[in-house]
DNA sequence: GAGTTTGAAACT
DNA sequence: CAGTTTCAAACTC
């Protein structure tokens, strides 16, 4: 569609057709009288205000997904000059937008009635709801369309939200005309920061919106399904034209107008993604132009705003997903500024549909400033608050899942964006993604500078990217594919399909290998903690607290370099080979195969029932090998009493896949939950690190960010999550202050929250993690003490019935030796238990490619097979 | 930098 | 599941 000028899209009501109906004051009114909208789990609201009801939870993902999609959208206006309407002010309009949508949301999300849902969406689907505001917003470029949907919105809400909804549209079409007036007298935030997007504004391109509105059809939306099938013509165009061996360069020539138009949107799309979410802050500090939008009335600002003040560096939140491919990257923003961060995941979780997800296509100059990541699903948007004292500014961050608060220390920093990381699962191989330091220079780095660069990256800070030469970096092969990242500028690959405009050939791709193979880009090495057991258990098991008891998940096949060097993955992983490797003469310096079995009695093979809980044991999981990011499970026996932790019994099945805490090995549930993490935990992972950060810096690849959950020695008396900093005598260090990016349970949904009666343990440097599903599992147990489900033993059975809605396996943990640990403890983990085997199958998809109603039908089915 | 070695991934 | 091939990183010179 093209939009040669705002008044080009005059108003309709083509994305809005219900609107008729809901804008009746009769329609309102019922609305507004609907009883079903005030009914709140008492409980959950008092105690868990952010852990509310599941429908946050099903909300949280695609919500964050469209407002993010939202934020992409204000740069993609390829056909909005700067003369005709400022990016700014529909930008701002849009923030509008988003916020009030979150709000709405958040509303939506208070109710446990799907009816509200109905309310809220004129399709009854949320995610419609959502979508069509992103249609609007990506067909109709136009102020007066924003304007009907954002009235569409306000159709079925109270008289006082409309009337505030209102005010806010004024205030943005006001905003909007001001920016207009400072546009046309040069004033251009975009084009004057932002160089990228000036060319993309620049392009005349209809299709730009492909890939939203490939989510947009994708839930139903018709609207944007032209673009769509013309994004993706032009886009399979140009795929099997470079397929054929035909570069880039090449491309232009063959393709029609419009398809070179597509491509070059593509390349636009991202980059003004990009500039919108970092890049833009990032060509303002580099470039020091300092041009402000100013806001009359408002508090949010523009991520592209230029405030003078300190700027910040907001860690990104690390992507979401099951493999922990995430991506944190530190943001410099400014007081006042709104970042909106993404962080990417896909994979595991969400691969089918996924092309929908904007991606932030790395601009060529892109790539060294920031990772590309993979179609991604967290999306983080931070408030810096202009009033922020002190040292610490309160930033909000939202994730698909999670909208955790937590403090950011401004940082004098240079470094605008740093890295991101790769929470791959090799150690040093698949680690980090890529720490780059916004470097102008390094843009200019030559094919070879590339191959050196690369290099430079994996020897020196961890950080890799491939080299691959025939894969196409769409195998395993190709450690950014595997890492679940975007191939980038450092990357020396040949014929790289892995790059963002290739996003659903990835996703595909990615797509077809987890069939083959659920965990393949699962993390690989698991770390495993064997605590000492509480005295009065009597029990008394060699503390075994030792992060060499990490384990590769599959182990090694080594058979000439004795596990000894980096041909070898446990070798690499920096763990120990375990009797799940089938090395050959295995001399490895972590652990020699057979030496490995830490709780080998615990994992019995043959009894793994009893053996299962015999300790007091944590699972780890290392993200990353080499510290780049872990997810433990752990116990903090500083904090509350041992309580009993999962276990991995795999049944005896496999030794080797015993401890893993993969659902594909474990019984446990909790694996899907350690796999979750990272996505949760993505503010708050650690990890960045960038050119400045060094070793020094503790939040850098080469230092070990353990983000530690136990969710497995919850403390039931206290409902408070256990948290302990794993005492990593490799990387042993005190939780690095940026660890307090974690939430600290101020409203975010990333934060452990402990009961209403218990705060949050607050651990000095201690950030307390918590996804969201967690959230809602602990929800449930909290409400319901009596789990039927616990009265199915863990079964085999049981286990293969328990799956998650992302085909994650979730599998029931064992509790036949729960009574060692206590009543309490046993409570605590029926408790646990419980809710994670009925609340995880019950989960919405946490990406946009399963459709809530075929979990719902799963749901059913769960219930129906219970009975 | 080129060539070799190695083992994971992919394929059969 | 095992054997073979492909692949890219690790390694050596």
């Amino acid at each position: 569609m093209k939009m040669d000028s705002p008044e080009s899209s005059k108003p309709t009501t083509t994305n809005c057709e219900t609107a008729p109906v809901q804008d009746s004051p009769v329609f309102s009114f019922i609305s507004n009288l609907s009883p079903i909208q005030s009914v709140r789990a008492p409980p959950v609201t008092q105690g868990f205000p952010e852990l509310n009801s599941p429908p946050l939870v099903f909300t949280s993902p695609r919500l964050n997904r469209q407002r993010q999609s939202t934020f992409l959208k204000r740069a993609q206006f390829p056909r909005v000059s700067a003369a005709n309407l400022s990016a700014q002010g529909y930008e701002k309009l849009n923030i509008q937008l988003s916020t009030r949508l979150d709000v709405c949301n958040e509303k939506c999300s208070d109710s446990n009635s799907p009816e509200v849902d109905l309310n809220e969406s004129p399709t009854g689907c949320p995610e419609q709801f959502l979508t069509d505001i992103m249609n609007v917003n990506s067909n109709k470029f136009s102020n007066n369309s924003t304007l009907e949907k954002h009235e569409c919105q306000n159709n079925s809400r109270t008289s006082e939200q409309i009337e505030a909804d209102e005010i806010h549209v004024l205030e943005g079409v006001a905003l909007i005309e001001q920016v207009e007036n400072e546009t046309k007298q040069g004033n251009g935030v975009f084009v004057d920061h932002c160089p990228d997007i000036e060319r993309g504004l620049s392009v005349v391109h209809g299709s730009t919106n492909c890939a939203e509105e490939d989510s947009v059809t994708e839930v139903g939306d018709s609207v944007g399904a032209e673009q769509a099938d013309l994004s993706d013509q032009s886009y399979h165009l140009l795929f099997e034209s470079i397929e054929t061996g035909k570069e880039n360069e090449t491309l232009t020539e063959p393709f029609p107008k419009e398809v070179q138009n597509d491509r070059e949107a593509f390349q636009h799309r991202g980059v003004r993604r990009r500039c919108l979410q970092f890049g833009d802050a990032q060509h303002k500090i580099v470039s020091n132009q300092s041009t402000q939008i100013t806001s009359d009335n408002e508090g949010l600002r523009l991520s592209s705003l230029e405030t003078p003040s300190i700027p910040i560096k907001i860690p990104k939140p690390a992507g979401i997903g099951l493999h922990l491919n995430s991506i944190v990257n530190a943001v410099q923003v400014r007081p006042g500024s709104k970042v909106n961060v993404r962080s990417s995941r896909w994979g595991n979780l969400c691969i089918v549909g996924n092309k929908s997800m904007p991606v932030n296509e790395p601009h060529p100059s892109d790539y060294s400033n920031s990772t590309s990541i993979l179609p991604l699903e967290a999306s983080v948007s931070a408030i810096i608050d202009d009033n922020m004292h002190g040292d610490h500014a309160s930033v909000g961050v939202t994730s698909a899942m999670s909208m955790p608060t937590y403090s950011v220390k401004p940082s004098n920093d240079s470094i605008v964006y740093n890295s991101l990381e790769d929470q791959s699962t090799l150690g040093n191989k698949r680690k980090c993604i890529e720490n780059v330091v916004a470097s102008e220079e390094f843009n200019k780095s030559s094919a070879p500078k590339k191959r050196m660069k690369s290099l430079e990256l994996s020897d020196g800070d961890g950080c890799k990217r491939c080299n691959c030469r025939k894969s196409k970096c769409l195998k395993l092969y190709c450690d950014c594919f595997a890492a679940g990242i975007y191939c980038a500028d450092p990357c020396a690959c040949q014929g790289c399909f892995n790059k963002p405009k290739y996003e659903d050939m990835v996703l595909e791709t990615r797509q077809k290998i987890e069939s083959r193979d659920p965990l393949a880009f699962a993390p690989r090495v698991v770390k495993r903690v064997t605590e000492k057991p509480s005295s009065s258990l009597g029990e008394d098991v060699t503390t075994n607290y030792t992060p060499s008891s990490a384990r590769h998940k599959r182990g090694c096949k080594c058979k000439k370099s004795m596990c000894l060097k980096k041909y070898c993955e446990c070798y690499q992983s920096n763990v120990g080979c375990s009797d799940g490797c089938r090395c050959e003469g295995c001399q490895n310096v972590f652990g020699r195969k057979g030496d490995f079995c830490p709780t080998k009695d615990v994992f019995n093979e043959e009894h793994p029932n009893e053996a299962a809980n015999t300790t007091l044991e944590t699972c780890e999981m290392t993200v990353s090998g080499n510290g780049i990011n872990h997810i433990e499970l752990f116990d903090a026996h500083n904090l509350t009493p041992p309580t009993p932790a999962f276990q991995f019994s795999n049944h005896g099945k496999d030794a080797s896949k015993a401890w893993f805490p993969s659902g594909e090995y474990s019984q446990s549930p909790e694996p899907d939950l350690t796999y979750m993490a990272p996505h949760m935990i993505s503010p708050g992972s650690p990890i960045n690190s960038d050119n400045n950060n060094n070793n020094d810096d503790p939040l850098s690849s080469e230092n070990t960010q353990d983000i530690l959950l136990d969710l497995t020695s919850f403390d039931h008396e206290s409902h408070t999550p256990n948290l302990q900093k794993w005492a990593d005598n490799s990387k042993s260090q005190p939780f690095p202050e940026k660890r307090q990016l974690y939430p600290q349970g101020g409203g975010g949904s990333l934060g452990w929250r402990g009961s209403p009666n218990t705060p949050v343990p607050q651990l000095s440097g201690t950030k307390l993690i918590r996804d969201v599903e967690f959230d809602v599992l602990l929800s449930n147990s909290f409400q319901d003490e009596t789990p039927e489900i616990l009265k199915d033993e863990s079964t085999p059975a049981n286990a293969v019935k328990v799956c998650s809605p992302n085909k994650k396996r979730v599998s029931p943990p064992h509790v036949s030796r729960q009574h060692e640990f206590g009543s309490g403890s046993l409570t605590g983990l029926r408790t646990g238990r419980k809710f994670i085997l009925k609340a995880v199958p019950s989960f919405p998809p946490l990406t946009p490619c399963i459709d809530s109603r075929s979990v719902a039908v799963q749901q059913k089915n769960d219930r129906s097979v219970k009975k």
